[in-house]
DNA sequence: CAGCTTATTCGCTAATATGCGAAATATGTC
DNA sequence: GACATATTTCGCATATTAGCGAATAAGCTG
């Protein structure tokens, strides 16, 4: 029952969502918090990029609502929000192999 | 049973597609495609771009694997390869309202 | 408080993405 | 073949993103 046809603009908050999946990094590190969660040293010795990197993409999944912090002493632990994120890897796979080089 | 760890690089197959999916006005045309098949000018129209914008969105939406396109005459129709990517849509709706802006 | 550790924010540069109009490529029509 | 339509490719200007090191903030430990 929708009213007046879709703009491109409606789709900005899910856009925003498979943006910030949309980075190799990113995407280890949903994978790992899919496992528990982990502080940034952890995940950044992962990633293998320096920290402060490492933290702007945490924040960018942050801000996206994917995943949520937890500040304990001097460390902050990171932890998925949402685990139908992993769903969808499943979905991806059956067609990763169709994907091409840009 | 993974021997080695995880690297980013071993992410990018399923990055691409991700990146593929976080743009507004691709989203709107994935959204239209799950009711069926429709040709580029068709598209253009509903996104509100120019032909070689759209044209260029669904070049990558194809080279993703997202979509797939079929030359009938002038006209080349477009269609979803992929349902699962619906239902992704609903996993983020959950958390759509959390979204925060950059 | 000094010093160490952990994490974030800030500037900056390099790389990538976006969108348009012009030009090129079919395909169908007269 | 000339011409119209539908689509893609190209070239360029602009905007966004990525990553690093330096600087900053916050929390422990002695």
């Amino acid at each position: 029952m929708r009213k007046t046809p879709l703009k491109p603009a409606d789709f900005k908050p899910q856009a925003q969502i498979f943006k910030a999946l949309g980075h190799p990094g990113r995407l280890l590190i949903v994978d790992e918090l899919s496992r528990g969660e982990r502080c940034v040293c952890e995940l950044a010795s992962m990633v293998g990029s320096e920290m402060p990197t490492v933290s702007r993409h945490l924040s960018i999944l942050r801000n996206a609502g994917i995943v949520e912090d937890d500040k304990r002493g001097t460390q902050v632990f990171y932890r998925l929000m949402t685990p139908c994120v992993m769903n969808f890897f499943q979905c991806i796979k059956s067609l990763k192999g169709n994907a091409h080089s840009p």
